[in-house]
DNA sequence: TATATATATGAATTATAATTCATATATATA
DNA sequence: TATATATATGAATTATAATTCATATATATA
């Protein structure tokens, strides 16, 4: 299996989970505090630190410390390139340039 | 969470492991049946036949019985959902129409 | 009809991920 | 400085999925 492949399937995984699933759509609407999210889903605080810190690892997010609080927001390059990676799965020419990564604009010269 | 986003959810799932993911890719390339994929793939029959299964009830894939084999195929109008629910979540509009299905037109008056 | 081949299926086992529990660490505040 | 709060972490437990094993079923062929 080629690395796009690998990473595609790494990304699946990680948002496979119905909470990861969940803690990546808050996320979406703009970076949040780990007690924020774990109050707003209803889940608890080592639950969600530990999904956190998988998506991390993962490159879903990422994680910015202030003070008391570590602040996490979804990785938009990275989300460019799993769409890019996707389309590419499912036959299509890329689509859009805006927010393209070098990534994505490499794998357009393959 | 919305069926739409549950529905994303088991096809991460479905798709998330590497065989499954081999097995699909291999499809791809048209209708086989379970002999010749476990056997390109170097898995055991028992195997593929769970995984097929397990993609098909999923609505991955089709099976289409003829003598003593079943072919696969990868069901298009679902990936076609699929890709329209993920754009979707990545806050893009529909941006094809070729191969929308009901599903997805319903989708976009959402 | 007896036998071989293709596939499916249920139970058992193994691997992996999710969840909880106890607790450590860092920082802010009384 | 003592205490409270936010977060992380490792180990234990539980849930779920992948894999294997034994075998059943259906169909083709000798």
């Amino acid at each position: 299996m080629s690395g796009d492949e690998l990473r595609l399937i790494k990304f699946f995984k990680a948002i496979s989970d119905e909470n990861k699933f969940k803690i990546i759509s808050s996320l979406k609407e703009g970076e949040k505090c780990v007690c924020v999210i774990f109050k707003e889903l209803s889940l608890n605080q080592t639950l969600v630190s530990h999904h956190l810190s998988a998506l991390k690892a993962a490159g879903l997010i990422k994680g910015r410390k202030s003070g008391k609080w570590v602040y996490y927001s979804v990785n938009k390059k990275y989300f460019a390139e799993i769409e890019s990676l996707f389309n590419k799965l499912l036959g299509h020419e890329n689509f859009k340039n805006e927010n393209d990564t070098i990534n994505t604009m490499i794998n357009n010269l393959c």
